[in-house]
DNA sequence: CACAACTGTGAACGGTGTGTGAACGACCGA
DNA sequence: TCGGTCGTTCACACACCGTTCACAGTTGTG
């Protein structure tokens, strides 16, 4: 396990108490500089700022590091109750917060939820929509736990509507994102694995993909959105 | 705003009154099947779930949201400090949590900041003018939250319309702006389609699109009015 | 009030776009 | 070489939708 990025150097006793009795491992670092040069070749497995003694340099470090290469996952916040108000329309320079001083099984419950999140939205390995997956690492799909069999063509074109669900695509913005930008060749090739996209989705998930008329055709939520 | 899902119900007085107060649209439900049956036609805009009295019947209504076809964002708990340990393994049911009883402030807070993270990922392309929302992504169309199923050019039409509120165009102008610079046909055309989208709109609503006497139309507000 | 110009309305026609079945050809492993 | 799979193309049928027309209703003008 990567160790944690703490800010300020030193740290606070009862955030390292609190760490160390729990088993995470940590550095603490005191600006930018000290952050990039005391990384581990694997990287941060994380970053926990406390923010009240210097809010400055710690809403600064944030955004250092989340302007960063390696995208750091994830930045816990740690600020006192009057600070509330600044974590306003600084939405993108955090995951989560947490109260200081803090509860310890609070923060501990916080800490491991935004480690779920980023270990899940990291690996983008399956696409999930209304009963359809696909593993974009074994090139299986599968509808409500029946595998599908999908050939080559067919899973790429079904893993393109899916990742967009909703959007419509034309048919020329089709071929040219899942066939090739240099494809030459009928605006009916489209429509025949359509057709045979929904056959093989079963009669009552054929709706799944949508056709527009004059437009294209698109995937899932005939729904109302927004 | 769609309004929060709220369990329980009734809810608990000081969560209504810090909705409320800060302008959060909401309704209580008390079970899954009441979730779905007062579901607003354009779908919830979140849920906060008060877990402290029955947590068998909200990590229940939870799972239900969670399972829905609908993407049901953000889901928010409630729990009392020494619920803290059920949230264990359970990451995949909420998406952020608070204390019982909560400091209105960091809840606000919280609450900003979930809805925040779930509608960053997809913010569609959207004319909204006066109830009227087209959807360009989606080629979804809706009034006051109601759907329009409307044909390619009637589509083409509003959108062009409603893209330039308040505006007057002849027929000829909407002919080569909407149909095509080399579009030959009868201009008695645009009145049909005119007519036919007053039709879909709604007689309330068909004021919406407005004929000005030997010039064309235009959409929205009346011109007279600044 | 009368007339002309313009617009709303209903219905019908014809064309376009899409679904569908089938066939062709390229590619690949046996 | 043969059989099979897969992507592509073609032909046809049909539902839908854009267009047109005739007529009724409305508005503006003298």
């Amino acid at each position: 396990m990567q160790p944690f990025l703490v800010f300020p150097n030193p740290a606070p006793p009862e955030l390292i108490q609190m760490l160390d009795l729990t088993g995470w491992s940590w550095r603490a670092v005191g600006d930018e500089v000290t952050a990039r040069r005391d990384e581990p070749d694997d990287g941060w497995g994380g970053a926990i700022i406390v923010a009240d003694k210097s809010p400055e340099a710690a809403f600064a470090l944030c955004r250092a590091l989340r302007k960063n290469d390696r995208p750091l996952e994830p930045l816990m916040l740690l600020v006192s109750g009057a600070q509330l108000a600044e974590l306003d329309l600084r939405d993108d320079l955090y995951d989560d917060f947490c109260l200081w001083p803090f509860q310890p099984r609070e923060f501990e419950a916080r800490l491991k939820h935004a480690l779920w999140r980023a270990g899940r939205s990291a690996r983008a390995e399956l696409i999930e929509h209304s009963g359809l997956v696909l593993n974009l690492e074994t090139y299986q799909a599968g509808i409500n736990g029946h595998p599908l069999d999908l050939t080559y063509m067919e899973y790429e074109l079904l893993k393109f509507l899916a990742s967009h669900p909703g959007k419509v695509f034309s048919r020329e913005t089709l071929l040219s994102r899942v066939w090739g930008y240099d494809y030459f060749g009928g605006a009916r090739t489209v429509d025949v694995h359509i057709r045979r996209l929904r056959a093989k989705l079963g009669e009552e998930h054929a709706n799944l993909i949508q056709t527009v008329r004059s437009v294209g055709y698109s995937f899932g939520q005939s729904r109302w959105s927004l």
